[in-house]
RNA sequence: GCGCGGUUAGCUCAGUUGGUAGAGCAUCCCCUUGACGUGGGGAGGGCCAGGGGUUCGAGUCCCUUACCGCGCACCA
C-alpha cells in the first residue's frame, strides 16, 4: 500500500499536480477524448469579468459546471467546456479610473484615450492571469486552448459582423431619443443597468396658471409649456385640447398649451401635471404621441442651463430649493408635503442619480419587423417576418430553450412585455468601438450629400466611400453585454462556417445566476435568434447566490467576504465545492459558513480512509469469484444508488445527487458494509471472504467514479494509487446497471 | 400597483405523481488499541407559519391571512 495513505488527506499536497496531469493528460480538449462519441456536450463558462479576483459565486458556478461537464465526459459525449472572460467594458474601465485618481490624482482626460486604455488593458491582463488561476485551483476541467476574451481580435471581428448585419437589417438604428445619462460615469447606460432606490423626498404643489400642478422636481419645470390632464377628467372639461393660455411661472409668463393624454392618472394629486419631454421618459413619450417641442433644461453635469435664468449654472440641489423659494415669494406655491416616497433612478456603477436626456444614440430595434432568413427556432420559419421580442419568447415558449427552475420563464416573458429598444452606446473609452465612421468633409469641396451618411465597416475604414475623404470613426464603445450578447457562437468560430461551431452550436446548457437572466442570457438569445437563426443553449440552469452564514450578500463594505481561495488553502477544493453544491437547490440562495467547508474536508478524509481500509484487506483481490447471495444483493443496491444520482444530475438537481453519494459512500458503504467486512473476512469461509474482497474493490472504485465530478482531486489521487487503473478517473466510464 | 419565491428539528436545508416527517451541523449519553477521534453507536428535539377547503388520507392540491426576501412597473 502507498506510504501516503497511513496519513491523513492532504489536499495542499496534491492538488496542484492532479491538475497538471489532467491537463497534460489532454482530455479537456474534446479532440482529445478516446472511443467514439458521437454524441456531443457543450457549455461555455460565463466569462468573468476582468476586474479582480473570483469570488464565491464565481466558485459555485465553476463547482456547478465542473460537475455537469466531468459527469457527461465520463457517459461518453463530446464534451467542450470552454472558457474564457469578459472585458466587461464599464465595470473594468470605473475600476482603473478609480485607482488612478486615488494614486495619481488624474482622470482619464488627463491621460488621453490612448495612454488610459493601455493603463486598462494592463489592469485587464493582471486580472485574467490572476482569474485564470483561480478557475484551476477550482478544479474546473475547461479547455485552455479554445480560451476566449470578448475584446480579443477574433471576437471583435465577430461584434462588427453582427452590428453590420443588424444595421443592414434594420435592426441597429441612431436615433435622437430618450436615454438614461449618469451624470458622474458621463455616459449613458440601459434600462437594466438601472438601480432603483426608494426615497423620501418633498412633494410640491405650484399654481399654473387656473390649475394646481404637483411635481418633485421643480428644476426640471423651466421648459414647462404643456399641461397633461386625462381626457375623461370632468373637473377639467371646460378645457379643450391645444387651449393656449398664458400663466406666471417662475421666471415670467410663458404661453401654456392643454394636452389631452389618457397616460395620467385622474387620481394622482390634482390630476393635472406639465411635461418635461427632455429629461423624462413618459413626458417624451407624451410629446412624441403629440408632436411636441422639447427642450433641455439641465446639462450633462447636472447644472441648469440658460433657460433656467437666474439659476443657469446651479447643481439640481441647489437650484431646486430656490426656485421653490422663488414661486413661494411670488405666491405660486400652493403647499409642500414632506415624506413623498417615490423611487429614484440610479447607476448601477457609479450610484449616481439618472438624468434622462434626449441624446443621438445607437439602439436595438426590439419591435421592429425584418425577415429572418434562416431559422431553426420552432414557430419562426425561415425566410417569415418577425421581430426580435417574438424570437426571445418563442426561442423559449417553444421549449427550444427551457430554463431551470421553470419559475424563472415567468419572469422572462415578463420582461420581454417591458421590453424598449436597448440603447448599446456607451460614451466610456473601455470597449468595443462602434464600427461606424463619418466622412470628415475635407476641404476642397469634393464631398456628396451621399456623405452624410454613416459608413458600417467590418475592417476599419480609411476613406469615405462616396468621396475618398478622410473619415473618423465613432468614439462611443459598445455595451458590454453586445459582446457578450455573442458568446456562444463567437466563441466557436463564428461568424466563419468551422466545424466547432456545426459541432457544438447550440450548446448544451447555459448555467449562470439568475442576476443576469436579463442582462445576458436574454441578450444571448436575441443575438443568436438573429445572427445564426437558432437558440444559443438548450437548457439554462440558474444558480442562486452564494450568501454569508446570516443570509446577507458577501460584500466589502460588510466585511464579510470568505475568499475562496483562502477556504481552498485550508480545506481543499474538494471540500469548498462540495460545500457550494449541497443544499443548493436550483434558484435557491445558499448561506455558507466556514463550518460547512470543514464538514466535507472530513468527508474527503472519510474516503481516503475507506481507501486505506480497502487496500490493506483486499490485496489479493480478483473479479473472477462469484458473489455470495448476500453480496450480489449489496451489487445490485449499489447499481440502485448509481441511477438515482444519475437521474437526480440529469435534472439539474445536483445538491440531491451530491447527498446521496455522500449518504452512500458514508453511511451505506463506510458504516454497514465496512463494518459488516470485517466479521466477514475474519471468520468467513475462502469463497465468501473472495466475494467479500472483490464487492470492496468493486464498491470503491465505483464510488471513486461517482463521487468523482462532486470531489475531483481525492478521487483522482485515490484511483492513481489503486491496482489496474491505468486510465485517468476523469474518462473512467459512469456506473451504472 | 402587478408578479414570483420562502415560512419543516436549535441552525442550514431536503421532502420528486397526496399514503406513518428526513439529512448535515449543533446538543447530550455511551463505545472504541487495527481504515478513519476528521471515528462508531444511540438519544432528545417538529400542531411542517396561522385559518379554511378538497380527500378515506394533506408538509404536499385549492382558497385566504401574516411575516420575510426578490423581480418588474411607476404617479408627474
Amino acid at each position: 500500500m502507498p506510504e501516503k495513505f497511513l496519513k491523513p488527506y492532504s489536499p495542499q499536497d496534491v492538488e496542484a499536480g492532479i491538475y497538471k496531469k489532467w491537463e497534460e493528460g489532454g482530455y479537456f480538449n474534446p479532440d482529445n477524448l478516446p472511443g467514439d462519441r458521437p454524441e456531443s456536450f457543450s457549455i461555455v463558462l460565463p466569462p468573468p469579468n476582468v476586474t479582480g479576483t473570483l469570488h464565491l459565486g464565481h466558485a459555485a458556478m465553476l463547482a456547478v459546471e465542473d460537475i455537469i461537464v466531468r459527469f457527461e465526459r465520463m457517459r461518453g459525449k463530446k464534451t467542450l467546456w470552454l472558457p474564457g472572460t469578459d472585458h466587461a467594458a464599464i465595470a473594468t474601465q470605473s475600476k482603473v479610473e478609480k485607482e488612478i485618481q486615488k494614486t495619481e490624482g488624474k482622470n482619464r482626460h488627463d491621460l488621453g484615450r490612448e495612454v488610459f486604455l493601455k493603463r486598462v488593458e494592463e489592469f485587464a491582463q493582471e486580472s485574467h492571469d490572476t482569474i485564470v488561476n483561480q478557475v484551476r485551483c477550482m478544479g474546473a476541467s475547461v479547455d485552455w486552448s479554445r480560451e476566449a476574451y470578448t475584446l480579443d481580435i477574433k471576437r471583435r471581428h465577430a461584434v462588427n459582423t453582427a452590428f453590420k448585419r443588424m444595421y443592414d437589417a434594420g435592426l441597429i438604428y441612431q436615433g435622437e431619443r430618450i436615454v438614461n445619462w449618469d451624470p458622474k460615469g458621463q455616459t449613458t447606460i440601459s434600462d437594466d443597468e438601472i438601480v432603483y432606490v426608494e426615497e423620501k423626498s418633498k412633494f410640491y404643489y405650484f399654481k399654473y396658471g387656473p390649475f394646481t400642478i404637483g411635481t418633485s422636481r421643480p428644476e426640471t419645470k423651466f421648459g414647462d409649456k404643456y399641461v397633461v390632464m386625462h381626457p375623461d377628467d370632468t373637473r377639467y372639461e371646460l378645457f379643450k385640447h391645444g387651449d393656449q393660455l398664458e400663466v406666471e411661472w417662475i421666471n415670467g409668463p410663458i404661453t401654456a398649451t392643454v394636452i389631452k393624454d389618457a397616460v395620467i392618472d385622474k387620481d394622482f394629486g390634482t390630476g393635472v401635471m406639465t411635461i418635461t419631454p427632455w429629461h423624462s421618459a413618459v413626458d417624451w413619450e407624451i410629446a412624441q404621441r403629440h408632436d411636441l417641442n422639447k427642450e433641455q433644461v439641465i446639462d450633462k453635469y447636472g447644472k441648469m442651463l440658460p433657460i433656467a435664468g437666474e439659476f443657469a449654472g446651479m447643481k439640481i440641489a441647489e437650484a431646486r430649493e430656490k426656485i421653490v423659494a422663488k414661486m413661494a415669494e411670488k405666491g405660486l406655491l400652493v403647499k409642500v408635503e414632506d415624506n413623498y416616497v417615490h423611487n429614484i433612478a440610479t447607476a448601477e456603477r457609479t450610484g449616481a442619480t439618472i438624468e434622462p436626456q434626449i441624446m443621438k444614440q445607437w439602439f436595438v430595434a426590439v419591435n421592429k419587423e425584418f425577415i429572418i432568413p434562416h431559422s431553426n427556432i420552432p414557430g419562426i420559419e425561415s425566410g417569415s417576418t418577425t421581430t426580435l421580442k417574438e424570437v426571445m419568447r418563442r426561442s423559449v415558449d417553444s421549449g427550444a430553450t427551457k430554463i431551470v427552475p421553470d419559475r424563472f420563464e415567468r419572469i422572462y416573458y415578463h420582461w420581454i412585455d417591458n421590453l424598449r429598444d436597448w440603447c448599446i452606446s456607451r460614451q466610456i473609452w473601455f470597449g468595443h468601438r462602434v464600427p461606424v465612421w463619418y466622412c470628415t468633409y475635407p476641404e476642397g469641396g469634393k464631398s456628396t450629400p451621399m456623405c452624410a451618411n454613416p459608413i458600417i465597416s467590418i475592417e476599419n475604414a480609411s476613406e469615405c466611400p462616396y468621396c475618398h475623404g478622410t473619415v473618423e470613426q465613432d468614439p462611443d464603445t459598445l455595451d458590454t453585454w453586445f459582446s457578450s450578447g455573442l458568446w456562444t457562437f463567437s466563441t466557436l468560430g463564428w461568424p466563419d462556417d468551422t466545424l466547432d461551431l456545426k459541432t457544438f452550436h447550440p450548446t448544451a446548457l447555459l448555467e449562470t445566476g439568475y442576476d443576469i437572466l436579463f442582462f445576458w442570457v436574454a441578450r444571448m438569445i436575441l443575438m443568436s435568434g438573429f445572427l445564426v437563426g437558432d437558440v444559443p443553449f438548450k437548457n439554462v440552469y440558474l444558480h442562486g447566490l452564494v450568501r454569508d452564514e446570516k443570509g446577507r450578500k458577501m460584500s466589502k463594505s460588510l466585511g464579510n467576504i470568505i475568499d475562496p481561495l483562502d477556504m481552498i488553502s485550508k480545506y481543499g477544493a474538494d471540500a469548498v465545492r462540495l460545500s457550494l453544491i449541497i443544499g443548493a437547490a436550483p434558484g435557491n440562495d445558499l448561506k455558507l459558513s466556514e463550518n460547512r467547508i470543514r464538514g466535507y474536508k472530513n468527508f474527503a478524509n472519510k474516503v481516503w480512509n475507506i481507501t486505506r481500509f480497502v487496500l490493506e484487506n483486499t490485496q489479493d483481490a480478483t473479479d473472477d469469484v462469484p458473489f455470495t447471495e448476500g453480496d450480489a444483493a449489496i451489487q445490485q443496491e449499489a447499481c440502485g444508488a448509481f441511477d438515482a444520482v444519475t437521474a437526480n444530475i440529469e435534472k439539474y438537481r445536483l445538491d440531491l445527487a451530491a447527498d446521496q453519494v455522500y449518504q452512500f459512500i458514508w453511511h451505506r458503504f463506510a458504516d454497514e458494509i465496512l463494518e459488516e467486512s470485517k466479521t466477514i473476512l475474519k471468520t468467513g469461509t475462502p469463497e465468501e471472504v473472495a466475494s467479500r474482497k472483490r464487492l470492496l474493490t468493486n464498491t470503491l472504485k465505483d464510488s471513486l467514479k461517482l463521487l468523482h465530478p462532486f470531489m475531483p482531486f481525492v478521487t483522482e489521487e485515490i484511483w492513481s494509487s489503486l491496482p489496474n487503473t491505468e486510465n485517468l478517473l476523469m474518462i473512467e466510464p459512469w456506473p451504472s446497471k
